[in-house]
DNA sequence: AGCATGATGCTAGAATTTTAGCACTTCATC
DNA sequence: GATGAAGTGCTAAAATTCTAGCATCATGCT
């Protein structure tokens, strides 16, 4: 029961994934909340019961509520969200990704962000070989 | 006739979009042959119709055939691309951000492109404040 | 000029997605 | 243990999305 891949999911069931990635865990009210255009909570609770039939979240029960939770853990859906972005939108070149994140108008990093960057810039090139 | 935002996009709709960003601007069969389950070659000429009378799309003749470009430019929509990412998967840590793309395992950045981001960091600490 | 090729516009129908309502269950409280 | 609040499952129907077919128009070649 592999969930197929994000760019086959629909338009709500798309802004619910993002919504559950978003918060980590999340229950059904918790995403009735969240959801731009707020459908009613019934939907709501429908499309996640999809969503789970199609493999993108499970549950677990808390008392009397689902807590539900994505199958693909964030790390590797995120791994694959920058991929995408990057191949759309910046013809596969990391760096250009790179580039535009640190460009951002409302993302003035730290100074101490700024460094650990740095620091891991230089690892990167001295493991490159 | 501003276009709606990426999100509320229909599955092929977005999936469209995302080849014209890829190509730039593209034509009805440069999009039939990029996208994934290929439905028939008219169904995407009536999906480009749709996307261009939603403001998503402008289109240009060239000779006998139209060839497709964003209304936003792809600059400004990669910034949302980012920011939704960023937002969504990386809590809103634009470091974190820029960290899980240098690791990315495909991606091994040459030196030079190493040493322009150094650059960069070091300009944006200098200009920090 | 005539014709094959390849493009577009339109329209109707199929398929999927999205939605809400109703019936049932569980939990906490009185 | 009865009751209300808050959950869930299911199902049918509305709305949207997706699709293909057909008619038409332009282009280039013979």
């Amino acid at each position: 029961m592999a969930p197929p891949a994000r760019s086959q999911l629909s338009r709500r069931e798309r802004q619910i994934m993002d919504v559950i990635y978003r918060l980590g865990r999340a229950t059904a009210a918790d995403v009735h909340d969240a959801l731009p255009d707020r459908p009613s909570y019934s939907t709501v609770r429908a499309l996640l019961r999809v969503l789970e039939g199609k493999g993108h979240l499970r549950h677990i029960e808390d008392g009397p509520r689902y807590v539900y939770s994505p199958t693909v853990p964030r790390e590797r859906a995120r791994e694959s969200a920058l991929r995408q972005v990057v191949s759309t939108f910046f013809g596969g070149s990391t760096e250009a990704a790179v580039a535009a994140l640190l460009d951002l108008s409302n993302a003035r990093l730290s100074d101490s962000e700024l460094n650990r960057l740095a620091g891991l810039i230089a690892q990167a090139k001295k493991e490159g070989r």
